[in-house]
DNA sequence: AACCTAAATGGTATCGGTATCATTTTTACT
DNA sequence: AGTAAAAATGATACCGATACCATTTAGGTT
């Protein structure tokens, strides 16, 4: 009894009658053309433009093995950090007719590891994850996985798979270095996630807390865990908590530039001149940080760069150009404009 | 000989053999475990954990010939528009256990289609679009896709399937009408698409030139097509553009919140008042509009709710309930700030 | 012409689940 | 207890493609 509730498309086995080939040609045409003659060709190539026909991928996922699908699990789509990243990626995967799978893990542990499954079952390519996720139950899943696990916007000690990214890290050192050595701040503070919602986040934290000790300065940090994300409401309260408990703060390195933006607008919102008064700093260089007016001191990350990164690692058939090249450092630039 | 060349996953079967049923029983704990018993459930269960099991996307799909997708095509990730909506429809389906595939289609025609098909070919649950597609190769496309088509943010007089969004004529109408009959701003100018790349910006346009001729005003826009999809540098151009041709301009609407906020910008440059010399309004309520002394006049738009309700129609079983409401109208809601 | 190799094509099993129907076991009721 | 109905479980075929191996055809050589 057919069980194709569904006959809207035809099957391989219907463009092989209509080309009068065995239905294994079909699949040829498709996949290695050049193993076809090419009257053969052109008599398929025909009856699958006649009968509007577009193969079934989960057939042939089935079949061969290997699906035509990356996953990708970020952080968050709200803030737009991660866009450019994802845009070039998925411009490029789709132009070798594989598909991105988004799904962002704004929820608890429990629902992000039901998500893990969800997407394991997909048997993706490759998978990106823009979180690094640590626990024990998720490592073992995740080496399990039988794809590239490729890891962005950090760069793990030790990567599950490939990592693509930058040391947040040295980012957060060398910004508080910049803002010291360079800029002559003296007394700065850091407004940003110290802890659990952004790992990243906290690692430009460790960055700027190492060169603080390393010179003797204070460490001058506030708490917005309970209240936000990063968030333009965000930056505002945490200026008004930083200079609170520590007025003669002079520079405040933002761990994102929406805060950063809430900060210099609620700086100047108080009468304070930016950065005579208060110096303010950021991290992304999005879009909305230059021009009109904010004009952000920040610093730039190459998005595009990284995603065309793990295109190719998901992509290249030259796996061994990788044997000891499983993280690519993007780096990213220190941008000196007039908050800071 | 076998083909499984990754033995890293278990299979029903071996989860079968483990719990000592028939792996058809397997099936049903996860799929209607309502129909087997609780202690055959949790012995099935237990083999299930210590295999690890996660079963396999593409044979059910084959099997039952329904996907767990819903791709989404929209015109563009960058610009941050739809990002509320695509970030509350991947949150809803993923608690569904269903993946969004996402691709934009910032591309030539002929990739595009490419694209449509290679989406197809993933045979999903629910085909989510944000550009109304209506060359007749396309519409016929979609008329066979055989699942849920559905267009969002706009309401096309003829849905393919669903549609979910609001009129964008209407916002146009309604934004330009705002600032003539409540703000009594006389000489309106428009900046924004006119043609071409989005569609729902042209519609905006036809709106706002709808009233203009109603009322006998003058029709004032300049053409951005050449230069841009509307940036923030686009705006503070077009601006310049604008006051060049007409200077007793007293109000610009601007089909895009990030094109205002450029347009708001270099108007203060130049030392212009905003609203006083020229008043600007938006379209979109991005986060950046409001706060940080941007403070725009705008239309707001619930994009979170377009999503949910996208996520509805996909999960929703009970289909009768949209047998005349193909069409819902999520609405827009003018919000009036400092700049106009 | 005979023969050999390479190119082109086909037959069949199989991937890992689910639909359908059949069978067994349990429950409920006279 | 006997029997019908319901619940639980299983056997088998099948979804639509590809892998693998076998076979046919074309092309070139001596």
């Amino acid at each position: 009894m057919p069980r194709r509730l569904d006959e809207r498309w035809s099957t391989m086995k219907e463009v092989a009658n209509l080309a009068g080939v065995s239905k294994i040609t079909v699949s040829r045409v498709l996949r290695s053309p050049k193993l076809v003659s090419p009257t053969t060709r052109e008599k398929v190539q025909n009856a699958i433009s006649e009968l509007g026909y577009v193969p079934e991928a989960a057939a042939g996922a089935l079949s061969s093995g290997k699906s035509q699908i990356v996953a990708a699990n970020i952080s968050t789509l709200s803030g737009s950090i991660f866009l450019p990243t994802i845009n070039k990626l998925s411009s490029i995967l789709s132009q070798h007719g594989i598909q991105l799978i988004l799904s962002n893990s704004e929820y608890s542990e429990e629902i992000e590891f039901q998500q893990l499954s969800a997407l394991i079952a997909q048997r993706p390519l490759g998978l990106v994850l823009s979180n690094a996720f640590n626990s024990p139950k998720r490592r073992s899943m995740l080496s399990r996985m039988g794809c590239k696990v490729i890891e962005i916007w950090d760069l793990p000690t030790k990567p599950i798979d490939y990592a693509v990214g930058f040391s947040n890290f040295d980012a957060g050192y060398s910004m508080t270095q910049f803002l010291f050595k360079h800029c002559l701040y003296k007394k700065i503070a850091f407004l940003g996630t110290k802890q659990g919602f952004d790992r990243r986040s906290e690692m430009r934290f460790e960055g700027y807390k190492k060169f603080q000790i390393k010179h003797k300065n204070q460490i001058r940090t506030v708490d917005l865990n309970a209240s936000g994300k990063g968030s333009i409401y965000d930056g505002t309260i945490g200026l008004n908590w930083i200079l609170d408990k520590w007025p003669d703060t002079d520079a405040i390195f933002c761990s994102g530039d929406v805060l950063a933006i809430g900060a210099v607008c609620e700086a100047k919102r108080k009468g304070l001149s930016v950065p005579k008064d208060i110096a303010i700093s950021g991290f992304g260089d999005i879009e909305f940080s230059n021009g009109y007016g904010i004009d952000l001191t920040t610093i730039k990350v190459r998005g595009e760069e990284i995603g065309a990164h793990v295109a190719n690692i998901i992509i290249g058939d030259r796996e061994e150009d990788f044997i000891e090249n499983k993280a690519i450092d993007v780096g990213y630039d220190i941008v000196r404009r007039s908050t800071a």
